[in-house]
DNA sequence: AAGAATATTTTACGCGCGTAAAGTTTTTCC
DNA sequence: GGAAAAACTTTACGCGCGTAAAATATTCTT
């Protein structure tokens, strides 16, 4: 390959014995293209390395092959997982995937939108911030650009929601601690950034009602996305003061229950479902650390794949649809619990 | 804003009473049209809300204000840390930045340089796989793309490279454990896929040899970029064997020790520089985790701020000085020391 | 106030490719 | 083998903007 540079699609043209033309064609599909053209192409890909240049074929293209990805934030190892997931089935479908995170910033969340926009994306898969999103913002945004979203459901907004059935989770987790042993209470932020945390809250009351038995809700204090040093220290309050009515904790979410296993351990308390420990610790996400706590983590795992490969799925039929929906659809997965050392 | 849509810069120019060319410079940069017209200019700007198309402006250009960040993995919340950083600065420089990550495959690295290349990147900055990455095809690359290494040195490659002083981190950390009691034994993989993993065993080697006292190194076998599952599968099979010749155990990096952390829990020994703990594990990186360990984990701290700072300043530098240094700097930052409770 | 310096306008071309239309060649099929 | 169908070539235009050159207008200098 590379013997004299080629500039052009004209250059590149001529050399392969092939009119721009055809070869502009061959570059958007090569299977429309007659076999033995193909392969002369091919060749002449082989020795002499060409590439389209991108700006030009995405000026002349209403549609680019372009595709934004934005999560809330990738400090969290759930939404690297999921992220990588989705890139990599993005790519396998032919489109170019583009990663963005909000950092849990809601300005940077509408200037990532901003910026997407002048992208020209065939599509974007959006898990917004959740409460902090700017929802007109965001409304606008959906207006223009055909937008999945994902995880963190905005009403209304995006032509369709894939996400996780967080009653699911929470009546796992609720069902396996109340059978093996004391009923939990639930750990959780009192303005929670996110609105799967207000559904897992309900989920839980829901599910403490239909089994009769008290429930009892703890709400700490604290802003943001920092969730294990809100649940450690939330949790060192509690403790310190005693307050917890039970020696079962569910927590909202994995990163709130390894700041709570911190502050256990520091306040000298034993988390586990043997005997002999002060408490059991539950939680929900299957955060990739969850296996690596001390004890490990009991939690209701998300399905990863069905997820993203819906997400993915339902975006690529958006795109061929032309962008719209007749109806939003909503699709949620089921959880599956993993029954580890701390409950 | 938005009374009729503008369709490009000529329209635009129209409505705001100004020449297409000018208009062109404006958005070039602001400040080199009188002030008079930047200010009919951002008044139409407010009315009607116009962007120029970038793939027309990048067509035009040589040099795009694309950046682009690529990392190994972003599953290590070290890199999301680093490239939140990098990302912000080259948005305060005017630049676009995109992130990638190689998700610890080789040749998810190589297409993404590939296809970084066609984005005409006015830099690169690229933390690398290390060991697994294709060096011929980094080399090509940094041959036609200004490119700046961090993290990860591959020698001689990229105008400059910014990284962590290894020495600096593992001298701390054994002059720490040695003074305050046992000194260490070294824990680490065989086959590390990052270079600095060998700079920091030989730092452990010449610092206990500059102490005169006798190293234990510890190479646990692994592949890929599991860390923690592999430092926790290495941990259990040394602690069942009580292979450990020292009590006072130092990871190589934050993950493998929260596997180490993971596999002594399990084993029933507990850890920490009190008195009456069987073990004390210290570390390197600090890890955004590694606060919320049981215990949490005495470490070294990259310097975040210094290395994303003068990887962007670098790299700026370097698409200054037309994408090519004389000479190939390599700039090291030392270590904080951050004493915790497992050392 | 007149000349110099600086900004802006006008005009025009080019970037690399998509794409349409009309004509030509190749393939397919009965 | 001949006609229809398919694929290709030729020609030509447009996309939205960068940018150069020359003419004109504005601002600055003394």
């Amino acid at each position: 390959m590379s013997e004299p540079k080629i500039r052009n699609m004209e250059e590149f043209a001529a050399i392969s014995g092939i009119s721009r033309p055809t070869v502009s064609k061959y570059f958007n599909d090569p299977d429309s293209v007659r076999r033995s053209t193909r392969e002369r192409i091919e060749a002449a890909l082989e020795r002499y390395d060409y590439r389209p240049n991108i700006y030009a074929i995405n000026q002349n293209r209403k549609l680019t092959k372009n595709v934004g990805i934005v999560v809330p934030v990738l400090a969290d190892p759930f939404f690297v997982e999921i992220a990588r997931n989705i890139e990599q089935r993005c790519i396998d479908a032919g489109f170019r995937p583009t990663l963005f995170s909000s950092h849990g910033r809601p300005q940077l969340e509408i200037e990532i939108l901003d910026s997407l926009r002048s992208l020209k994306p065939a599509g974007v898969l959006f898990a917004p911030l959740g409460r902090a999103s700017n929802r007109s913002a965001v409304e606008k945004f959906c207006a223009d650009v055909p937008t999945v979203l994902f995880d963190s459901n905005l009403e209304g907004m995006g032509e369709a929601f894939i996400g996780s059935d967080n009653y699911s989770f929470v009546s796992q987790t609720v069902e396996y601690l109340s059978r093996t042993g004391e009923p939990p209470c639930f750990f959780e932020m009192k303005t929670p950034a996110n609105p799967n945390a207000n559904k897992r809250r309900n989920a839980y009351l829901e599910m403490m009602e239909r089994l009769n038995l008290t429930p009892h809700v703890y709400q700490i204090e604290g802003e943001g996305w920092g969730f294990e040093e809100i649940g450690r220290q939330g949790a060192q309050k509690l403790l310190e003061e005693k307050a917890l009515k039970t020696d079962t904790v569910l927590c909202s979410n994995d990163r709130l229950a390894i700041g709570f296993l911190s502050a256990s351990f520091e306040a000298g308390l034993s988390v586990g479902r043997k005997e002999g420990c002060d408490l059991r610790v539950a939680s929900h996400d299957d955060h990739p650390y969850s296996r690596y706590t001390c004890p490990s983590l009991t939690t209701a795992a998300h399905d990863y794949q069905s997820v993203s490969e819906n997400s993915v799925d339902t975006l690529l039929r958006l795109i061929e649809s032309g962008g719209r929906f007749n109806d939003r659809r909503e699709t949620l997965f089921p959880a599956r619990l993993i029954m580890r050392e701390s409950a």
